[in-house]
RNA sequence: GCGCCUGUAGCUCAAUGGAUAGAGCAACGGACUUCUAAUCCGUAGGUUGUGGGUUCAAGUCCCUCCAGGCGUGCCA
């Protein structure tokens, strides 16, 4: 079932087509329309400006064309009215009839109501977080793990198959200092004098494993190889991070370790076959990946002069894993502070012969974090850093979700302590709970009172007459294009979120859903109970509860 | 130096190149004998960082400059 703005875009696509066979206008690329919602209502629920764009290839006016594709259009029970404004819009008002449709559909659909099959058949890969496991989880991480979570949802919700993946960086020189640093610690502890090198992890959870070391081991391990160290510190740090992650609703598919692309010799035949296929040279003993024959600025070292391999390498080893399980196309998420790296990592890519745009690679600034508009510092290595733990539980996980999806991508967001923890609109996720929570008490009401939710034909949904009822419909209707429209920019629906709480809250304090009158509370009954099938099917998918009392 | 991102009301942010740039917060004034006042209604608040350009139309696209963040490793 299409959507009315899809309807009225096939009807707009279809008049100029009709109109252009008449030839009352040229002929066009239809693809261009595009409907929109226009800001003031005396301009009617869509609006499309394809006139103007015609005109312009044509020479004519932009009313005249406007008024040919008009009466080209097929009147329908959709459409109320047409009309053309003088500078040339084409303004549609939308039957009342078809909005009480709109109900009918959200009943029937109910938790898939926006989603579908766009992606059927399709397989995605999307990697995020991939925070190494050198320590826990900071606020940054957050604000992937939130939105890398909402895109797959999402994605998943219109049908795709989804592989959700962490990465695991668990071999190379920061993984050794870790090791070293938790070695120093505990022989620290066990009352050894060890200087502590600069580069090491200064946080103080690496005191702690140091701690639970002398607990598990006494002075058994002192003299034990540093990879025992690497080992426990990663185990345990990973768990951290995992159990954060469950706390926040991020959960993944699986979880591929760098390590074990060595030890399987993926790494290997990668560096053959990019030998094989001659984009390999050796320098001053390191070998090189000719990358800058794919647009990146210069060739990148895969393996150093001492022979370690660098991160790169692992990580093309890791995409070509991802390329070779047939995904349709890849999702990565980074934090902006990881763009120098995409440039030569699209070129490994297309050097293995994987089509550039399969990969998707979508940024995200960074994020700062204050209390009261006061910095709090998040360097991992010196140790000074709030951990996404201490966020969560300060602030709660759906303020905390809320507010790193609610902006842009590419904008830094600064998430404030005390902001995130305010119930008001500052903090819109209690607002557009309280909605949901509101209704469900309305609900909870009626049915007391043996009023029961009737079918769609049951009930008389044309006494739903008021501007505030019809303007909510319409918003509600709303969702399924917004959807498909804002896949991997989900703030968009935050801000949907609370244009229909606020249309809800305006309309609760105004009017009353259970009267007297029994037909109008059954209608009534079923426009609210549309409003929290939406409000609950967005939250679900931003992965915020939605209580039913507050 | 070069590259990426950002700059809109006092604050946090909206506005696929469209019609009179919108919300919330903070401020001020109102609304609970009613289905939840975590709500609602009203008032006030703007040279869209700067200077040019492109066009029927620019906050939006292009160029200059200013300010902030990030990147530019044989770090990860």
């Amino acid at each position: 079932m299409s959507t009315i703005k899809q309807e009225i875009t096939e009807l707009v696509k279809e008049a100029i087509y009709f109109a252009a066979n008449r030839g009352e206008i040229g002929n066009v690329d239809v693809e261009k329309i595009y409907i929109e919602i226009p800001k003031r209502k005396e301009y009617g629920d869509f609006t499309t400006n394809i006139a103007f764009s015609l005109a312009k290839e044509q020479g004519v006016s932009p009313h005249i064309v406007a008024k040919a594709i008009v009466r080209s259009i097929k009147k329908n029970e959709t459409i109320e009215h047409v009309e053309v404004s003088e500078h040339g819009f084409i303004n549609f008002f939308i039957s009342k009839h078809r909005l009480y449709k709109v109900l009918k559909e959200i009943m029937e659909k109910d938790t898939e109501f926006g989603g579908g099959d766009l992606g059927r058949g399709k397989k995605v890969i999307i990697e995020f977080v991939s925070a190494n496991p050198t320590g826990p989880l900071h606020v940054g991480h957050g604000r992937g793990a939130a939105y890398g979570d909402t895109v797959a949802n999402i994605l998943a919700f219109l049908g795709y198959e989804v592989v959700r993946e962490y990465y695991i960086n668990d071999v190379g020189t920061q993984i050794d200092n870790l090791g070293k640093s938790v070695k120093a610690r505990y022989l620290q502890l066990l009352g050894q004098d060890v200087p502590f090198q600069d580069e090491w992890y200064k946080g103080e959870y690496i005191i702690d494993l140091g701690n639970k070391l002398v607990e598990r081991y006494g002075n058994t391990a002192r003299d034990y190889d540093i990879s025992f160290f690497i080992d426990f510190a990663k185990l345990e740090i990973l768990e951290g991070i995992k159990q954060t992650l469950a706390k926040f609703r991020v959960y993944f598919t699986n979880f591929i370790s760098e390590k074990a692309l060595y030890e399987s010799g993926e790494v290997k035949k990668v560096v053959d076959k990019l030998d094989e296929l001659c984009y390999l040279y050796k320098d001053k003993e390191a070998i090189l990946l000719k990358t800058k024959e794919f647009d990146d600025e210069k060739d990148r070292v895969i393996i150093r002069s001492d022979g370690s391999p660098t991160y790169f390498l692992g990580d093309i080893a890791y995409h070509k894993n991802k390329f070779e399980r047939s995904p349709s196309f890849l999702i990565n998420v980074l934090g902006q502070d990881h763009h120098g790296y995409v440039e030569r990592l699209k070129a490994s890519l297309s050097a293995l012969g994987y089509p550039k745009d399969s990969l998707k690679i979508l940024l995200y600034q960074l994020v700062t974090l204050t209390r009261c508009g006061n910095p709090v510092s998040m360097s991992t290595r010196e140790g000074e850093f709030v951990t996404l733990d201490e966020v969560i539980d300060e602030v709660g996980v759906d303020a905390s979700r809320f507010f790193f999806i609610s902006k842009k991508l590419d904008t830094h967001l600064d998430f404030d302590l005390e902001l995130a923890k305010k119930r008001n609109l500052d903090n819109p996720v209690f607002y557009v709970q309280y909605a949901h929570a509101r209704i469900c008490s309305i609900l909870d009401k009626a049915k007391k009172m043996g009023i029961e939710l009737g079918t769609y034909d049951s009930v008389d949904l044309s006494l739903l007459r008021l501007e505030e009822e019809l303007s909510i419909i319409k918003k509600l209707s709303l969702f399924p294009d917004e959807i498909r429209e804002t896949i991997y920019e989900p703030s968009h629906l935050t801000l949907y979120l609370i244009e229909v709480a606020t249309r809800f809250h305006n309309y609760y304090n105004h009017y009353r859903v259970i009267s007297s009158n029994l037909d109008l509370t059954l209608a009534r009954l079923t426009l609210v109970n549309c409003i929290r099938i939406v409000l609950r099917n967005v939250l679900k998918l931003l992965g915020i509860s939605f209580p039913e009392k507050m």
